[in-house]
DNA sequence: CTGATTAATCAATATTATTTGATATAAAAG
DNA sequence: CTTTTATATCAAATAATATTGATTAATCAG
């Protein structure tokens, strides 16, 4: 099995700092953490049931909402009139700890040593 | 082999998102995190040096520096007139995916899947 | 002791981010 | 078609962070 190196030392290339300043930005925020909180446990939820469980007025919600979304930290999928948002399990898993999962990542099944 | 819980899950207390705020508040900068790499690459650093290879002035440096220290994720050492900086490989380890492991982590001799 | 060096701090300013309330848009219900 | 509901966006006010240059404090070398 041939192991590969990571582009960046590979080819020598500048480390990308400012792609991962903005993801930490995004989770810089205690509100928006607690956002992604929610998401990992309640799995897909639409704006108007955020509001509640968030206890935020919806344009501060919405807010929050776009900057996580625009960081790639959760999805957005709009039904008629709502919308809902669902954290990509991919993404955080790549940026955040083994150790943060059991708040903020959801694991695959196989991998059983977390949360459990 | 018993298993333990995390403690929020233990308790049912809620998560602290503010202690995380903080941490991810000190990463959410292209500069911050050029320092990090820095250290991760060369070990334990002088300010003076730090300045050099940052290209920075000391005062914002320094202002910087402080924010990371702050936040646990450096430490540091004076001897004399010098300060030396390093990584917190502990805290970066348990903030942190395996996946940045080659930009901000160091990792443990065993566990040898990781930048090699 | 004196002058030079290292690094932290400070105050003023500049830059960014967040909050708020109002408005806009679009779909759904009546 | 009209009204209601859901959500996004906008502009203004506020708050939080970062930058700059100057100053301070401590050590060091002569």
């Amino acid at each position: 099995m041939i192991k590969e190196l990571p582009v960046h030392m590979q080819t020598g290339e500048p480390v990308d700092f400012a792609k991962y300043e903005a993801k930490f930005k995004a989770l810089a925020d205690r509100k928006r953490l607690q956002i992604m909180y929610e998401l990992t446990q309640k799995g897909c939820v639409c704006v108007c049931d955020l509001v509640d469980i968030v206890d935020m007025p919806q344009s501060k919600l919405s807010y929050h909402l776009k900057i996580l979304l625009e960081a790639g930290l959760i999805s957005r999928e709009t039904r008629g009139t709502w919308s809902y948002y669902e954290l990509n399990h991919a993404e955080v898993n790549r940026l955040l700890s083994p150790e943060l999962c059991c708040i903020f990542r959801k694991v695959d099944i196989q991998s059983n040593d977390c949360c459990s």
